[in-house]
RNA sequence: GGUCGAGUGGUGGAAUCGGUAGACACAACGGACUUAAAAUCCGUCGCCCGUAAAAAGGUGUGAGGGUUCAAGUCCCUCCUCGACCA
């Protein structure tokens, strides 16, 4: 089916094969099994749960967001996350850490769920199904995760400590109920949040998305605004995925204004960033949700106002905010009066305001802000200037800039920054209105009318209270009820689960009924990473001594596209688990880095269908389909099912073997980049790999290479020399996570020199099959065997470099003349200034250069150039 | 529209604090080995100009300008692409 399986498959050494006896070739399917056989039965990456034990030793969490197990199965995108996250748990293994370093699932969802609707099997069935074959996927690869501490967030053992936090959350105040505008998906039949909806679509599906008035599970993330943003700086994180945090937290500072309405008793509240304005403020708006607007329209424009009103509530927030999508409005016939100087001013609906925004009313000021300079120019309204620096009329454009305040009474001759604080002192002392901060970021909407998700731990009475369950009584067990399709009135599966479950008798006697919402797919996620350092634990989520132990995360990677939505809920979560006292952290991933995505060529035809790679053939430059001979178009975009060009790693690993996987996956570029898949690259470590295998054995005799020799590794100079410079450079690289691409490289270089040496010291092998093994740790488990050691490599300890083995006698000397380089001499590393400049005044071809031209400047770099200017 | 990031050979990518541009691979080409092929080993490989072949030289990191003894790297302007946000 793909490219690459055209290729010929791996030699298998043939077991009891007489004739074929003579024949010793790299065979990792036949290694790669026996040593993950091997580790598996000797325990050989389980990690103590024991507390005294793990005090031995410092500890290290290296943690690659789980998978999500959808029925794709893992292809080599998911590998891309998790070979370095290994290589680097294997790294500080070596380095004398205990390492925590698990693998689970993210087993609730939606799309699972909507798989069980079309193919009518139980999502449970699937799950278990969809968790196996991931399970096995990712074990061919011969990764040192500690299976015993495997999670599945869909089972009662781990969502029954999900709830148990949602009750810690209840119990604070930070989970209520509300009646909310939500994303409500007719499609899906169930709401959405606003991290899941872009464009008025589900982000997953593209299935249309529409506003609707529903009452809802809330989570108050927004109590935690401040300290999700402050605690940022605490992070070593990537500045850019900070800056998105940042940004989708979005706190601005302002002022509240009051805006009184003009022969009425009646006021509302703006917030506005540029207090400063206020003078310039020539009409207010009101969202059309706003309870004002039937209250203060006048009778002459009701008729027009709630035909508005009533088309701009179904526009997505998209739509309404647009700067590309023209303005629309209507006026109130209504006015509010400035504060600042008693003028009466004209309010307007419009849907660009919207209700979940600051108070959902603001005041205009055309002049300095672009939306409002569009509306008054649309609708004849004043636009007056009130800050000078603009270098259009303000009529023709407006000025967002710093400047000068004028036509601003009191404020007049200020700047921006003065002017705000002046006018808010002012309002503040008038009573007219205060500072104040806003946030972009909205409470979490956390109910769900689906089924395939962990119950909410709540009962209601029948007079409305809602009552949360005891610790003891949980888990809350999923009911078994096969009708889990979404229904037309929204109303939750769970509510036809029967009497048994819904129907619950409270200790004191008092009857109740279930909560029939369900937690959204991110509820299990927002703790996983602390279950894992003590998954079995059953009178508690986690032990306080191991939590204090382990955390935090301090090398999380998984991939930027969580980079707002699971990384804010969990770290909220953690916050909160902060404040119960639960955790000793207040942050749960200090160390981060988003990989880069794998690449594929895709082929498609005029009208956007895609054929897989076996389909399409290649005719000059130009592609077309075999069957059909329709041109195609080709270009590399992200992997993905939809676009026929996932690479499975299965299919690799029957090729080449899960060392090669491992190793091309990180040889492509650094860790962080998104590269393009190419088969005949995978070609280039395979052979690397092979090379490597001929360095020990002999292929003919099967036995050790005649070149080994046990003399000490100094005798091969050249070599040795090469040897600590490869530890030196795979040490430093590893270390960056980034850069193992060049460790590799550096390895290659070590095997090209170590081919060409006469002998080859056993000592200087083994010290680099240290090196290899976090990486290729098959072939460099083998290898050491085949040398006779014992145990497994990956126990051993990581070699350092010698800095004294690195310097050699001699360097090479650039010499430039006028900055270009003229010759290259070979000096003392000791010699000094002066005589690397005799040396270079002396050299033959500089001397043409300098064609007895007065010499100006001399510059010298010691150990690296000289730099005659003439 | 805004913010951030990135543009280096035929390809993926190297290049520390501004100090040898193109490491390591892939592809291609040439050679050795072979009855032959595969595999393997050796060699060439930015462009231009040169030459029997070399040497020597020029030029070159998206475009243009600047700073510097020295720029892929720093500064300014522009172009293109990507990510995120609106």
């Amino acid at each position: 089916m793909l490219e690459f399986i055209h290729i010929k498959p791996i030699y298998r050494a043939a077991k009891g094969d007489e004739h074929d006896m003579e024949n010793h070739p790299y065979a990792p399917a036949e290694i790669e099994p026996y040593w993950q056989a091997e580790w598996r039965e000797k325990e050989a990456f389980k990690v103590p749960n024991d507390i005294e034990t793990l005090k031995t030793k410092p500890k290290f969490y290296v943690l690659g967001m789980f998978p999500y197990t959808s029925g794709a199965g893992l292809h080599v995108g998911h590998a891309k996350n998790y070979v370095p996250t290994d290589v680097f748990a294997n790294f500080r293994r070596m380095q004398g850490y205990h390492v925590m370093h698990p693998m689970g699932w993210d087993a609730f969802g939606l799309p699972t769920e909507r798989t069980a609707v079309r193919e009518n099997e139980h999502p449970a069935h699937i799950t278990k199904r969809n968790t196996e074959t991931f399970q096995q996927q990712i074990q061919r690869i011969g990764f040192s995760y500690d299976w015993s501490r495997k999670i599945d967030t869909s089972v009662p053992e781990y969502y029954r400590w999900t709830q148990w936090i949602f009750l810690r959350l209840y119990e604070k105040g930070l989970a209520y109920l509300a009646d909310v505008p939500v994303n409500w998906c007719p499609a899906l039949g169930t709401v959405l949040s606003n991290e899941e909806v872009k464009d008025g679509k589900y982000v997953e599906t593209g299935d249309p998305v529409e506003r609707r008035l529903m009452r809802q599970w809330m989570l108050k993330i927004t109590a935690y605004a401040d300290q999700l943003l402050e605690d940022l700086d605490l992070l070593d994180w990537p500045e850019g995925l900070k800056e998105m945090q940042r940004h989708w937290i979005g706190k601005s500072e302002g002022a509240d204004i009051t805006f009184k309405i003009k022969d009425s008793d009646k006021a509302f509240t703006v917030f506005t960033t540029r207090p400063d304005t206020l003078f310039g403020a020539t009409y207010c708006v009101l969202a059309p949700e706003h309870p004002l607007v039937s209250e203060i329209t006048h009778p002459d424009a009701a008729s027009a106002v709630g035909a508005y009103v009533k088309e701009a509530i179904n526009k997505s927030d998209l739509q309404r905010t647009d700067l590309a999508t023209e303005k629309t409005g209507v006026f109130t016939g209504a006015s509010a009066i400035n504060p600042c100087n008693n003028t009466p001013i004209p309010i307007w609906v419009a849907d660009y305001v919207l209700m979940t925004y600051g108070t959902g009313a603001i005041m205009a000021v055309p002049g300095h802000d672009a939306r409002d300079h569009e509306f008054a120019s649309a609708f004849g309204i004043p636009i007056l200037e009130v800050i000078k620096g603009g270098d259009q009329p303000i009529e023709e454009a407006p000025f967002e800039g710093d400047g000068v305040c004028v036509n601003s009474g009191f404020l007049n001759g200020l700047q921006v920054a003065e002017a705000k604080a002046k006018m808010i002192a002012w309002l503040e002392g008038e009573g007219k209105g205060s500072r104040q901060v806003q946030y972009r970021l909205r409470d979490w909407l956390f109910s769900r009318q689906r089924y395939w998700g962990e119950p909410f731990p709540l009962v209601h009475l029948e007079d409305g209270t809602i009552v949360q369950l005891l610790d003891e009584e949980l888990p809350v067990e999923l009911p078994p009820i096969d009708a889990y399709k979404p229904t037309e009135d929204g109303q939750p599966p769970l509510a036809r689960a029967g009497s048994e479950w819904l129907n619950v008798t409270l200790p004191d006697g008092r009857a109740a009924t279930r909560e029939t919402n369900i937690m959204p797919q991110w509820a299990g996620s927002c703790w996983y990473y602390l279950r894992f350092l003590d998954a079995h634990n059953t009178e508690a989520p986690f032990d306080t001594e191991l939590e204090r132990y382990w955390m935090p995360v301090d090398s999380y990677m998984g991939g930027a596209e969580h980079a707002v939505l699971h990384l804010l809920y969990a770290r909220f979560w953690h916050k909160v688990l902060y404040d119960c006292g639960l955790v000793s952290t207040r942050e749960p991933f200090q160390g981060l880095l988003n990989q880069g995505t794998i690449l594929a060529e895709s082929y498609q035809d005029a009208r956007g269908k895609y054929y897989y790679p076996n389909e399409a053939e290649q005719k000059g430059d130009k592609f077309v389909a075999k069957a059909s001979g329709v041109p195609l178009q080709t270009q590399i975009e992200k992997m993905s099912k939809s676009r026929f060009n996932v690479i499975n790693s299965d299919d690799v690993i029957d090729n080449y073997g899960a060392d090669t996987l491992r190793l091309y996956l990180l040889f492509i570029g650094p860790v962080t980049a998104s590269t393009p898949w190419q088969d005949a690259g995978v070609e280039g470590v395979y052979r690397f790999l092979q090379r490597v295998w001929r360095l020990v054995i002999d292929e003919d005799s099967g036995e050790l290479g005649e070149k080994l020799t046990d003399a000490p590794g100094t005798t091969e100079s050249e070599l040795w020399r090469e040897l600590h410079k490869t530890i030196k450079q795979v040490t430093e690289d590893t270390e960056s996570i980034d850069k193992m691409n060049t460790a590799i490289s550096q390895m290659m270089i070590f095997v090209n020199t170590a081919t060409q040496t006469k002998t080859l010291p056993k000592e200087a092998l083994k010290i680099f099959l240290h090196l290899l093994s976090p990486y290729a740790p098959h072939i460099a488990q083998e290898l050491w065997h085949r040398l006779g050691e014992t145990g497994f490599i990956a126990h051993a300890q990581w070699p350092t470099h010698d800095e004294s083995v690195l310097t050699s006698a001699t360097v090479t000397i650039i010499a430039q003349v006028n900055g270009k380089l003229r010759n290259r001499l070979q000096l003392p590393a000791d010699a000094t200034d002066k005589e690397i400049e005799e040396a270079a005044l002396a050299d033959e071809r500089v001397q043409r250069f300098i064609e007895g031209k007065p010499v100006r400047k001399v510059i010298v770099v010691p150990n690296r150039l000289i730099n005659i200017v003439v």
